[in-house]
DNA sequence: TTTTAATTTTGCTTATTAGGCAAAATTAGT
DNA sequence: ACTAATTTTGCCTAATAAGCAAAATTAAAA
């Protein structure tokens, strides 16, 4: 028997609820259909379905046999596709997802570059700070901060994600300079709202985390709008060191207790990654995305560790 | 081409690195492997080997296809071992509908042990005096009183279902106790409301039935109800045996016309039936509820008919 | 370089299995 | 009870995998 035809024949009744239906979008005769979905029951030794000439439905099992076949046929189909596109050149639409403020601040000055480079591609880019869920295939590459989510989902580490408490000169002067982590409580704060709640203070004493929050001065999910209300002193801002590495530079902003362990998260591989699904790294369009992104933002540590 | 065999083959010449090693493990002459293999780089139109006739190793994107379907095809294999262990071990839920009383004063008490007996069968009981189609159906088995419904349905005798008159003592000393069958008309009647409306007293006298219905003290579908105002002497009920035994043996019942032939229904083989569908492939679960009932319910009668 | 030996590929035939069509069977809804 | 949509079955044809033997290929030995 033809399993993998039996297959898709029993999803594709699954999907649609009627033989006739899956016969009509394969261009075969309904016989053929209920023939093949008998032999897949016949060699597992159970029904999957239970028939009832105006209705199909799926038994209990069969629901459970056809979450995981339709999953497996999927990924199949990914491997297939991503085999034959793997020789062509890198064309067509690259849909990217990123973090609003890693866009804006990284990602988009990269992106001229690699747009002369590959010329065939359209870049497709939607910068927003919620999820998207890779798995389900609105976008071929995501970047995210956090730390690997899924199996089936590589996670390339792009860059540290470490934030600093930084503020302006002009907010020191006026509030004075913490010297302390826990004297931060007492100071005005800026806080970036991230999709599960605003983002705390953390400081690391003693193996031990505390909440070291400020007062909240502002609070929004837009940074950019908190940089300029923390490069105008009106408080101290905790944030990844690449969003505020120019003005680090030119002094407007001044990286305070330095040698303090500070972060809004407690897991130690917070960090900044770029996510694929596996068998699409074969796809050209996607590959050379990736192998650009490790060549810009990891030159120093050129070892890619691919799946 | 059987898309899915040709993966077999190729993972399996991967695995060993050549197709004379992969065709015994299959027990097919070489040349099969050599062509499935052949066929599926045709359709992928890619060389997923090297050939060169003492070693075959695997192209680049060929390790990359091989790692993925290698993968693939445990999943599948996974998924296919998982049915056939829900065919071989009672588990899932298993949807029983009976009807109120017969569920409540019969069924209910032997549950107790099913549960401990088969505790992977996450039962899901639903009474109701309305027959359910079973067929269109959302229960894997029913309980009914009446007669075998449908060809595709098996039904199972589990009980006979004769209905006796019964009283309290305290009725029959108020009201007389009837001698014979036509004096019921003159008595008080306790009538369940079925879905086809109340069931009549009928009497078999020389082969031919009569009506001999009372004066409804009280018409309900609630046979719980009746049955207290049975007990308090408020008439006399029509009722199945197994409906009142206890009660029959403490007295608080006595059994009247104990040598006529009574009944609500015409019909000589009215008994308490077990319904389920008869598939081709009878799944685990179903199948020690039904041998359980039969052990519990027809000790006495140990032939059991399975389909 | 030639030979050898193991292995893969090709040609052809047979066996197996899926497709195609029409008729029969089944059942939800009128 | 009937109707109409749907699934299943029977039978034939077409497609394709298996089986076998011979040819081709090539790494290693001579």
């Amino acid at each position: 028997m033809d399993q993998l035809l039996a297959l898709k024949y029993f999803c594709k009744v699954a999907e649609t609820g009627s033989f006739t239906s899956a016969a009509k979008s394969f261009s075969v005769p309904p016989s053929s259909i209920s023939r093949r979905v008998s032999d897949l029951e016949a060699t597992l030794g159970t029904n999957l379905l239970k028939r009832s000439t105006r209705v199909v439905k799926l038994s209990e099992i069969g629901k459970i046999y056809f979450s995981q076949v339709s999953d497996i046929l999927l990924q199949l189909e990914q491997s297939n596709e991503s085999v034959r596109l793997y020789q062509s050149t890198p064309m067509g639409q690259l849909k990217i997802s990123s973090q609003v403020s890693f866009g804006e601040q990284v990602l988009f000055p990269l992106l001229e570059e690699f747009r002369t480079r590959y010329p065939e591609i359209i870049l497709d880019i939607s910068l927003s700070d919620a999820l998207s869920s890779l798995s389900h295939d609105d976008v071929d590459v995501a970047i995210r901060g956090g730390y690997a989510p899924d199996e089936r989902v590589h996670a390339l580490r792009l860059m540290a994600n470490d934030f600093i408490p930084v503020a302006a000169p002009s907010y020191l002067r006026a509030s004075g300079t913490p010297e302390d982590g826990f004297q931060l409580r007492s100071h005005q704060g800026l806080f970036f709202r991230t999709p599960r709640g605003p983002s705390p203070w953390l400081y690391k004493q003693d193996d031990q985390w505390h909440d070291v929050s400020g007062h909240p001065a502002a609070i929004s999910n837009n940074a950019q709008w908190l940089k300029e209300l923390g490069l105008a002193g009106k408080g101290i801002m905790m944030t990844p060191k690449w969003f505020v590495d120019p003005f680090l530079k030119t002094g407007e902003f001044v990286e305070l207790l330095n040698d303090s362990v500070m972060g809004v998260n407690q897991d130690p591989d917070f960090a900044i990654y770029l996510l694929y699904q596996k068998p699409r790294y074969l796809v050209p369009k996607v590959k050379v995305f990736v192998d650009f992104l490790v060549e810009k933002l990891m030159r120093n540590d050129p070892k890619v560790n691919m799946g």
